[in-house]
Parts: structure tokens; C-alpha cells; sequence
DNA sequence: TTATAATATTTGTATCATACAACTATTAGG
DNA sequence: CCTAATAGTTGTATGATACAAATATTATAA
């Protein structure tokens, strides 16, 4: 017997999965155009978005072990995209910063992205937008709220 | 001047941005716990989904190149979880198929992976549940039918 | 205060993910 | 029958990610 939540557990791993499957390809064929990777691109925006920060933290914002941190930093300081300042308080520490260069290139792409959002945005009802919005705010609060509870368990 | 639009777009993007994140994530973490790796996983689940298929629809579902499909194909093969039947019509095709083992597999993965989305939407209040998963459901479309409207032009 | 432990980051190494271009085998069309 | 189209594989290259070991620095404690 499939009670409620259980159909309802499946219909979000459907739709998730096909949804997560769309942006990653759209990700990739559009992000490629500039010249940088995805991976690259993420972390141009997580430095965007939350400033200049030092590795570890980074690291933990994008959801990467430090040493892979550390080689997507390497890619985008060749590119002098980003650049890493030594920290004066502690010399362990080294902060990754945006270079105007990265600024730039990063407005440029987000730029495109947000176009097509709007493009996707307009295949919606308008009086369904706000709704789809919210509802995807929660979902990504309520994995926030699973992981939490779960962040010592591990499954390996 | 950004119009409602324009809001809502950004709104959108971001919170897309970090779902994909955190699923990505979540994919990595709990899929290679059963020893595979995760587009081996979402392929099992292609191939459960739609059933046997030659390698260029497979690769289409998967929004893969064909010589990627080919190479994951490749790992599967090699832990017995599917199978090449050759096509008696046209000598040229190979359907690929689960077997009994990757069935299996797949099975109790996503077994586990429901369960996670079981918690997860239990996070999320009861009233809300029906109205988060029809506009994932909804977004999707929208992305569909916005890729439909641009599939001849390209942006490189 | 100095030996030891903890921390931040980088490097070595390995596997997976993906693509493009070139190649093979086979079928279809003129 | 010869040429063109199709399905798939392989060679090669880059990127994504991780773990374990190494390095450099700071904090702690006997």
C-alpha cells in the first residue's frame, strides 16, 4: 500500500531529476560559450554573490572538497579571472577575489542567463509565476532542513 | 527600470541555481555508495524508465553526445549491469538493456533516493506538498518548450 | 618555550564526465 | 553497383571531483 507521501515523494523525484537534467545540459551548451566551464562559472558567481572569500569557505559554498576548490581556482586565475590575495592576519590563509576582468565576464554571462530565464519564464501562466518562485524557494529550504538533520549520518 | 519580469527572472535563476546545486550534490554523496557513479545511475534509470533503446535514443534521453552514451554504456557492460543486443533488422544498431542485476540495482538505489525525497517533503507543510511538485512539473514544460522554440539556433 | 597538535592550502594520483573528429560497419538511394 | 547516409566505436583532450600525502603556518600545552 502507497500512501500520499509516498506518490508525492515519487512525483518529486521525477520531476527533480528531469529538471536537474535540463539545466545542467543548458548549463553546459551556454556557459561553454564564453569560454570557462560550468564549474568555473558557479564559483565566479558564488564570489559574486558572497565577495571575496578564503578558499575553505568557498570551498564549503560550493559544495566542493578544498582540493578541488583549489584546481578550479588555478583555472580561473590563469584566465586572471579571479586572484588570490594573501591574508596579512594569517599567512595560511590566501582570499579569493573576483579580478575586474572576472567581474566583467561574469555580468556577460549571468547577462544571457537571465535572458533566457525570462524567455522560459514567459512559457508560464504569469498567474502561476510568483507560485512557481516560492515553491522552489521551499524545496531547496527543505533540503537545506533534511541535510541539516542528517550532516553527521553519512551513508558510505 | 526592471520590470516585474525582470524580477521574477532573477528570482527564478537563483533559486534554480542552488536547487540544481544541491541535487547535484546530493547525487554525487548517495549514489556512489552502491558503487556506481551517478550518470551510470541516471542511465539504469533511463533504461527503467523507457525500456531498451538503441544507443542514439538513449543518448538523446540523456542529453548526451552518442560517443559519451558509449563510454558509460562501456562501464555498465563491464559491471553486467546492462547489456548490447544486437538488432536482427539493421546489423548497424545495438539495443541496450537492463539486465536482471542492473535492474536490481537500480531498484534498491532508487528505493533509497524516495525515501530521501520522502524526508524532504516532509519538510515541507502538507498544504504545500501538491503545489510544489505541480510547478516543478510546470517549469519543466516551460524549459521544454523554450528549448523547442530555439533548437535551430545555437549560441556558438 | 619548545615540541606537538591543529589548520589552510596545494600536489600527486585516480576515476568519471563529456565532447569532437576520425574511423568502421552497414544500410539505403539513385 | 557505387555513393551517400546512418549507427556506433575509438583516439584524444579537457574538465570535474575526490582522497591521501605533503607543506606551511599558527595555536596549544607541558
Amino acid at each position: 500500500m502507497t500512501n500520499e507521501l509516498d506518490t508525492q515523494a515519487r512525483a518529486l523525484h521525477d520531476s527533480v531529476t528531469e529538471l536537474v537534467k535540463r539545466y545542467q545540459f543548458r548549463d553546459r551548451q551556454e556557459i561553454c560559450c564564453f569560454g570557462i566551464s560550468v564549474s568555473q562559472c558557479h564559483t565566479l558567481s558564488t564570489l559574486s554573490q558572497h565577495g571575496a572569500q578564503p578558499m575553505g569557505e568557498l570551498a564549503e559554498a560550493m559544495r566542493l572538497k578544498v582540493s578541488s576548490m583549489t584546481r578550479v581556482v588555478d583555472q580561473l586565475v590563469d584566465k586572471k579571472l579571479v586572484r588570490r590575495d594573501p591574508d596579512p592576519k594569517d599567512r595560511r590563509v590566501c582570499t579569493i577575489a573576483l579580478t575586474a576582468k572576472g567581474k566583467n565576464l561574469f555580468e556577460k554571462i549571468e547577462g544571457e542567463l537571465l535572458e533566457m530565464e525570462k524567455q522560459v519564464l514567459s512559457q508560464v501562466a504569469p498567474k502561476d509565476r510568483a507560485n512557481l518562485i516560492q515553491a522552489l524557494g521551499a524545496l531547496t529550504e527543505a533540503v537545506d532542513k533534511w541535510r541539516a538533520c542528517h550532516l553527521e549520518e553519512g551513508c558510505c
